[in-house]
DNA sequence: GTTCTAACA
DNA sequence: TGTTAGAA
């Protein structure tokens, strides 16, 4: 879960994600404005985008070129907020009934317990189809 | 040179 | 959503 903390580290100017994206200025601003993305922001007031920030621009994007308008966006983007948040809490609950021995070794839970859920959210994943995730690997190669 | 906010012939 | 004005 460490990259997780990567991805979520404020740096680019609204300049750059505006080139990552294809989108304006007045769209990125106007979207954090509706709450769809939460920047941060640098001592002198500019905006400071992380990856996933970019990368949820470019889910809101696609979202819209598919002819969704901004309370649809938010709809999807905070319905997908809550299934991480599940999953996340899976993932801790999972971790946490394991014995500690079990968690300083190379498997943090058990191969059945491991199965069931990737099988549960590969499930997820196939019911909820996402194009952005072409355009999210292809911008890893950036970052990695 | 960039980005920010606010406002609109 | 585009664009512009004035400030940082």
């Amino acid at each position: 879960m460490r990259d997780q903390i990567r991805r979520s580290m404020p740096l680019f100017p609204i300049g750059i994600v505006t080139k990552l994206t294809e989108l304006t200025p007045r769209q990125v601003r106007y979207y954090e404005q509706q709450g769809l993305i939460q920047p941060a922001r640098s001592e002198g007031n500019q905006r400071l985008f992380s990856f996933n920030d970019v990368d949820r621009l470019l889910k809101i994007k696609s979202l819209m070129e598919k002819g969704v308008n901004i309370a649809g966006v938010k709809e999807v983007l905070q319905q997908e907020d809550l299934q991480k948040a599940r999953e996340q809490q899976q993932l801790q609950e999972a971790a946490l009934s394991q014995p500690a021995a079990s968690k300083a070794s190379r498997s943090p839970i058990s191969d059945t317990q491991l199965r069931r859920l990737l099988k549960r959210q590969l499930s997820e994943l196939s019911a909820r189809p996402n194009q952005s995730h072409l355009i999210r690997g292809e911008l890893s190669r950036f970052f990695h």
